[in-house]
RNA sequence: GUGGCUAUAGCUCAGGUGGUAGAGCACCUCGUUGUGGUCGAGGGGGUCGCGGGUUCAAGUCCCGUUAGCCACCCCA
């Protein structure tokens, strides 16, 4: 055992930084709440095998034991790595008492076992919201939770988010339309757009057995992208323009359903966040379940970051379906992460206290004790002095924290306030005294 | 899980070809003896990640190991 080192992927931040992440989710929270969002709390632990469904993200999980355990002991744990199939199991066992559609958000940690770097860790926050219904839900919703986490994520300190979605019923009508068998294997290759162009998701096409001209009409479809509804005639133009497969017919309406609600949910986010909402027909997400409506949500500026939000709609997440719903979730680290590092905002000051109250000398503290307490009772966040060094450095200890006042107590008066930042000195009452509302707490401002 | 790079003071980093550890910033003290920040002078701080090897001698070369960073994979 030689020196206590940092954890790579488990962040811990500073109490200043702290109040970076807990301004993040208190606008979350408002947001949420404000339409109507209750909150629940699961568990940090799920058994192994509900978690696992997914092989790929098995291998993510961390399991949990007690270090004494028997080595054949079963029923093992693990730590969620998602808020999405916790949920699920909530609902699933709640499934009589719930009130559906059951709307709900979640802001918990859950932990990955995956190789850390910049925006991605091993233990950190989401922010999820979920819709859920009893066998059906209506396509509305879909819209909905989209224009609620467009306006968390416009309240908050960063840069516009752009928020990109898709249709996977359309994009399914569509390739099978165009003579694709295997929908998901295409999505898969889809998805990978970004990183490997388009000649190396031909190629992946080519190898899942897609014809060229299926392959040259899933990539057509990939490259349309609009910030409006222009994308309904650019899909109709290639549909028409396009080599159908024989029996296309049966996928028309399921086709034009899905254009349907990529136009609803454009119009309807933009209508509340103007300029969020793109359709970009490239959205694929990776993940199986999902059936309408997808979303993938970047920070202006910051697309190197990648993904700060993603969600969609599934209709049989929970065990044997009956529960269809629509959800989005943030990656609250990865975003507060970055608002620390490159600095968009910081905090006004890495205490909450607004007022350090100096002490004259050891013998004198319970006259300071006794004017803090006038201040706190009048919900003014106040601190005394740790010792009676010499005035200067008890100003130098508030300025060192960001604590804007300085009270020196004075011989029968209060004393004298200072505001140690235009160094203006006022003599004043404890019981009446008020800061400037901007300074009673500590706030984010933008860096 | 795969690959590349890195590890020296609290922080950022110097330390050709091996010869007993340095700078800037930060910190402490004093100038200024109870009102900070500027300025000046002085001062305290380092198992050179860890283990082994080569050598008269290793921060420096070799091997191993651990950790960190970056990319891949995957994803928030």
């Amino acid at each position: 055992m030689s020196r206590v080192l940092p954890l790579s992927g488990f962040p811990e931040w500073s109490p200043q930084e702290r109040i970076v992440e807990a301004h993040v989710v208190r606008e979350l929270r408002r947001v949420f709440e404000l339409h109507g969002f209750g909150e629940i709390e699961t568990r940090a632990v799920e058994p192994v095998a509900r978690l696992s469904g997914d092989s790929e993200a098995a291998k993510e999980i961390y399991t949990l034991g007690r270090l004494n355990a028997e080595a054949d002991a079963d029923a093992k744990l693990g730590l969620h790595f998602d808020l999405t199939v916790p949920f699920a199991r909530y609902v699933e066992e709640r499934q009589g008492q719930v009130q559906f559609p059951f709307r709900r958000y979640q802001i918990q940690k859950v932990w990955r076992g995956e190789r850390p770097q910049e925006g991605r860790y091993r233990e950190f926050y989401q922010a999820d919201i979920d819709v859920v219904g009893r066998d059906q839900l209506p396509a509305h919703l879909e819209v909905e939770v989209a224009v609620v986490m467009a306006r968390a994520l416009a309240a908050l300190p960063i840069p516009a988010v752009t928020m990109h979605v898709n249709n996977r019923k359309l994009v399914e009508a569509f390739y099978r339309g165009v003579g694709v068998s295997d929908v998901s294997g295409a999505l898969r290759s889809v998805d990978k757009l970004a990183k490997i162009g388009p000649e190396g998701v031909a190629k992946e096409l080519a190898a899942q057995g897609v014809s060229e001209t299926a392959s040259d009409a899933v990539l057509a479809l990939a490259a349309i992208k609009s910030s409006d509804v222009g994308f309904v005639e650019a899909i109709n133009d290639l549909w028409e323009t396009s080599t159908l497969s024989p029996g296309f017919e049966e996928h028309q309406v399921a086709l034009a359903e899905g254009i349907a609600a990529l136009t609803a949910l454009v119009s309807g986010v933009n209508a509340a966040v103007p300029g969020c909402a793109v359709a970009d027909l490239r959205i694929a997400r990776g993940l199986e379940y999902y059936t309408g409506s997808v979303y993938e949500a970047f920070v202006e500026g910051h697309e190197d970051l990648g993904s700060i939000c993603s969600g969609g709609r599934y209709d049989s997440l929970v065990g044997g379906g009956g529960f269809p719903g629509v959800g989005l979730s943030v990656g609250v680290s990865r975003l507060v992460g970055r608002i620390i590092a490159a600095g968009l905002a910081t905090a006004t000051r890495s205490v909450p206290s607004a007022v350090l109250v100096a002490v004259v000398e050891e013998e004198a503290r319970g006259a300071s004790a006794a004017i803090a307490d006038r201040l706190r009772a009048r919900g003014i966040p106040t601190e005394v002095s740790p010792n009676a060094a010499k005035f200067g450095k008890q100003i130098q200890y508030a300025d060192r924290r960001g604590i804007p006042f300085v009270w020196f107590p004075g011989d029968g008066a209060d004393g004298e306030v200072k505001d140690i930042r235009s160094g203006e000195q006022v003599v004043a009452d404890a019981g009446s005294w008020e800061p400037p509302a901007e300074d009673i707490r500590a706030r984010v401002v933008p860096g």
